[in-house]
DNA sequence: GTCTATAAGCAGATAGAC
DNA sequence: GTCTATCTGCTTATAGAC
C-alpha cells in the first residue's frame, strides 16, 4: 500500500499525482483512500516519508553501524542505493517532496531524512580515520551528488551520470586526506 | 514577462504553477496569455527554457571563453551562479521542469541547456591543462553538485549547503591532477 | 492585444449506503 | 472498510466583444 504510493509519488510528484491517480494505482477508491488518511494526499505523502525514513535506517544505516569494514559498508551503501534508484532510472521520494510547493508542510522530515542519511555516511568516515570536519563535508557531498546526479538524470533521461557518480564515490569518500 | 513566467516556474514549478498564478504575476489576463502562447503553459514554459538558455549563454559561458585565466573565469561563473540563485535560496528552473509530469515534453531543451553549461566548464578544465576525460567528468561533476545542493536547500530551507558547495568547487574544479 | 464570460473537465474532499 | 454518487472550487482552454 505505501509501496505503491512511493512509486506513484516517486513517478509523478507530489503535486502531478493527483487522488484519483493514487486511486487507480492503488485499487482503492477515493472514500476508501480518505479513511485511511483522513487528512488527504498531505497525510499521504507523509506515511509514506515516515515509511521511507524507517526503510532506510532498517535496510541502510543501520548495516552501516554493524559488522565490516568502512570500505565495505560504504560499497554495501551505494549498491542498495543503486537498486533503490535502479541506476537512475527512478527519482528519490525526498527530491520529489522537496520540488514541491507545499515543501514546507514536508520540511521537518526531508531534513530529518537527509540528516540521519548524512551522519550515517559521516560516521563511517570517522571510522575510516577521516577527521571528523572532513567526514561531514565529504558526506554531505554524497547525498549532494547523488540527488543532483538523479536531476540530471530525470531531465536529460540519460543514466551514465548516474552510474559514474556512484563510482567515483566508492574510491572518493573515504579515501585519505593529501598532506594530513 | 518570460522573466516573471520564470520567476514563477522557479518558484512552484511546472505542476505546481497554475495558469491563474500565471495571470495574477503577470498582470495579464487568460486570454491575453493564450494570444501570447497558444499552445497554453507548455509552450510558456518552452519559451521561457529558451530564453534561459540564451541569458546562460550571453551572461555566463560567452565570457568564458573571452579574457581572463581559467581560474578568474571559473571565478566569475560560480560567482554569477551565486547571484542567479541567490546563494541556494532560488531554485533552478532545469531542475523544476525535470521534476515535472510532463518532463518527456522538456528532454530536448533540458538535453541542450545542461550540456551547453557542461562543455563550457569542460573547456575551462582545457584550459587550465587538464586532460579531457579529467575535465569532462569534473564539469558533469561541478553542475551535479550544484543541482544536488539545491536540491537539499529547497528540502531543508537551509542554504549552508550550497554555501559550502560552491566554495568547494572554487579549489576542486581546476585543481592538477594528483600522480599525473 | 486585452478584456469579460464561460465552457468542459478534473482537483481534493465528503455523504451515506452497504 | 469499501463502495457509488456527489459537492465545490479550481484547472486548462476558448469565444467573442472592444
Amino acid at each position: 500500500m505505501l509501496d505503491r504510493l512511493m512509486d506513484l509519488f516517486r513517478q509523478k510528484g507530489f503535486d502531478g499525482a493527483s487522488v484519483s491517480d493514487i486511486s487507480k494505482s492503488t485499487g482503492l477508491g477515493k472514500s476508501s483512500l480518505y479513511h485511511h488518511f483522513p487528512k488527504g494526499k498531505q497525510e499521504m505523502a507523509l506515511q509514506v516519508l515516515a515509511s521511507l525514513e524507517d526503510q532506510l535506517e532498517r535496510t541502510l544505516f543501520e548495516p552501516m553501524r554493524s559488522a565490516g569494514t568502512p570500505k565495505q559498508k560504504l560499497d554495501r551503501m551505494l549498491d542498495g542505493l543503486d537498486r533503490f534508484y535502479e541506476g537512475g532510472k527512478k527519482a528519490c521520494l525526498l527530491e520529489r517532496l522537496s520540488a514541491s510547493v507545499d515543501v514546507r508542510r514536508f520540511r521537518r522530515p526531508l531534513g530529518r531524512a537527509f540528516s540521519a542519511w548524512i551522519d550515517a555516511v559521516e560516521a563511517l568516515g570517522i571510522e575510516a580515520g577521516l577527521p571528523r570536519a572532513t567526514a561531514r563535508l565529504r558526506a554531505e557531498d554524497l547525498v549532494v551528488r547523488i540527488e543532483g546526479a538523479l536531476v540530471l538524470c530525470a531531465g536529460t533521461g540519460n543514466t551514465s551520470v548516474f552510474v559514474r557518480t556512484i563510482a567515483d564515490l566508492r574510491d572518493s569518500v573515504l579515501a585519505p586526506v593529501i598532506g594530513q
